[in-house]
DNA sequence: TTACGCCTTATGTCTATATCTTTTGAAAAA
DNA sequence: TTTTTCAAAAGATATAGACATAAGGCGTAA
């Protein structure tokens, strides 16, 4: 067999690395490439295409392509449902719902959920547990106009999230990370001091347009997001 | 033209959330595939390879294709530098060099880095401002071992980050989200309470298996990561 | 029954060629 | 000079056919 597209973009990278391709220079074209490769356009192509997904270089119909000035850097980050997350640390997982009520859609979530006057929401609270360690606290809202059956199923044994991917998979979703301050409640639930920098995740999912939900995700002290690249 | 691949994978991926191909259920091979759609083989292929690549769906060799059970829900995040993501902001960049100097790495990171003995590392504390107001408190170690140049080089007017991309482009790293409670001096920079709970980044950069150099990155107030999916 | 190994099959990839689309730069028109 | 038009260039994608590779499953031998 001749070269792989494998090879031919591990190629590019190296020169691309070790400095014979310049950031900012521009690079030959497919048929040249192929022809250098002693391969098919096709896979010149989908050499490139791959390095151009991977931010390294820049394609351009009739201008080219040229290796990026400063690669762009970029990870690819799973966003796991929280007792993947903790069987994945090698924990035990427990799941206890703490609260559940309908009740009409206060006015802020009625902005954040861009929801009608009279929309009712289903408010639910529940707690995550590792090895028997409060892991994540669980503020959630489902809007019950959009997915009335929330209201009759039982939340007390499977937690919303499990629920929602497998009754509404294939939404769309806006998930924001940022530091909150421990207060007296998450506190108490997440058994840490009043004040403490929390890691939260805040997630609103669509489907179709309309607002499914939105939750708070709450960790305990020290959590961490990480990623390679 | 005959049909696209986009269009397959729309019509495949349109089947999938419309329930006609159930989760967990097998899809037809390639040929098959390509057969009903009137379109060659590596039509099909390519729709469905990017829908692999999407999450949506499994491939394995001889077992065939199936939609997944729950689909992967996975972002791709930028990691802008910080002058790109205030400007993108609509505000003004400017930055400031505090404190520079060489010395011998801790104990602490030389754990972290991977250092030898003797190795020394560059120290460097800088603000990054967004409109005046600071945005950004960077403590960044750099492995002298590694990058000699960086002794020489004069910070106070480019950020150690630009200087970093544009010497070492092309490294790995390991990125980390998490939460920090700000101390004295860090809640002096970024001119909020002692206390207040802040969003930090910590991340380790490798060049060929070599640590060249770990930063915390510590924002303002309020800060957060978006992203979509 | 169990373990090993072959056969078949589905995906993975390459080739060679062709057409489509976007974009740029130059020529032509105002 | 400025604007419009157009042709060429380069990437984007489609096709048909071929071979490569991994792995499930069955048959055979221990």
């Amino acid at each position: 067999m001749s070269i792989t597209y494998r090879e031919v973009k591990a190629d590019i990278l190296r020169q691309i690395t070790q400095g014979t391709l310049a950031p900012g220079s521009a690079m030959p074209n497919e048929v040249d490439l192929a022809a250098s490769y002693g391969c098919a356009r096709a896979t010149v192509n989908r050499a490139m295409r791959e390095l151009a997904d991977d931010g390294i270089i820049e394609r351009r119909r009739k201008a080219g392509t040229r290796v990026r000035q400063n690669p762009i850097r970029q990870v690819r980050l799973n966003i796991p449902i929280v007792g993947q997350e903790i069987e994945e640390l090698g924990a035990t997982y427990r799941y206890a719902l703490v609260h559940g009520q309908a009740e009409p859609a206060p006015n802020w979530l009625r902005a954040r959920m861009a929801l009608q006057r009279d929309d009712r929401v289903l408010h639910l609270t529940c707690m995550h547990y590792a090895d028997g360690a409060p892991y994540q606290h669980e503020d959630r809202w489902i809007n019950l106009s959009a997915l009335p059956e929330a209201e009759q199923h039982d939340f007390s044994e499977v937690g919303p999230n499990e629920w929602l991917v497998s009754t509404v998979p294939f939404t769309d979703a806006q998930i924001s990370f940022h530091a909150v301050q421990a207060d007296a409640t998450i506190a108490d639930y997440l058994d840490c001091t009043e004040g403490d920098a929390l890691f939260q995740t805040e997630r609103t999912t669509w489907l179709e347009g309309r607002t499914i939900t939105f939750v708070q995700l709450t960790y305990r002290r020290g959590h961490r997001v990480t990623m390679q690249y």
